[in-house]
DNA sequence: GGGAAGATGTTCT
DNA sequence: GAACATCTTCCCT
């Protein structure tokens, strides 16, 4: 895919740095699609860290099995699950290979091919409901589980980072994560304070 | 604007 | 058979 202009290409050990400091540090930057309808995409501003080590919520907690096993895999590989009957969930692998860790990505501000985007999601009509929820996002931007496990430094879904946040560091709330009964207590979920497009307050 | 209900594939007990 | 990293619709205030 190539670049939108201005942007940074990350490398490798950008993901495979520790999982809170990746969903923190991926706030702000850019997430795009690539597929028949061109580029789709927009900025992250939700995420949420899922750990492994200790977290009962995380789907690697019990071991490698045939749906979880992307997230077994190295940093910077997509996991994507089916949930609830109806949804999928977008995930970036995390840590080296063999670690099952990941980031959970809620929400993004749309901003290439929101004309798609809304052909994807009928019957949305403002901007902030687009994609602001990991389901909303996933749907918007055309994503299931044939997309699990590309590579986000070769495939057709990229992250670019923006240069601008260097000096311009978006003020990050933390939160407990949203939707899950074990693990619940602990403070994981990241977004961009006073964003429009985050999904819960 | 908010709470309840329903949809429903896949995994795990 | 239950649980699940969710969203939409419907009805109420």
């Amino acid at each position: 895919m190539k670049p939108p202009k201005g942007v940074i290409i990350p490398e490798r050990k950008f993901f495979l740095r520790d999982t809170t400091e990746v969903a923190k540090d991926l706030l702000g930057h850019f997430l795009y699609v690539e597929k028949r309808d061109g580029r789709i995409g927009g900025r992250i501003v939700e995420t949420e860290a899922y750990l492994f080590r200790n977290d009962p919520a995380c789907h690697a907690a019990r071991g490698l099995t045939e749906r979880n096993k992307t997230m077994f895999r190295q940093g910077g590989i997509v996991y994507v699950y089916f949930i609830y009957g109806v949804h999928h969930c977008l995930n970036i692998v995390t840590g080296p290979e063999g670690k099952g860790t990941a980031v959970l990505i809620r929400a993004i501000e749309p901003i290439a091919g929101i004309d798609v985007m809304f052909r994807n999601r009928p019957g949305i009509t403002t901007l902030e409901n687009l994609a602001n929820g990991p389901g909303k996002l996933t749907r918007a931007l055309g994503i299931t589980r044939d997309d699990d496990g590309t590579d986000l430094l070769t495939g057709h879904i990229r992250v670019f980072l923006d240069p601008c946040l260097k000096k311009n560091k978006p003020k990050i709330v933390t939160s407990a994560r949203i939707g899950i009964q074990q693990g619940s207590d602990k403070l994981l979920r990241y977004y961009i304070a006073n964003h429009p497009c985050v999904s819960k307050r």
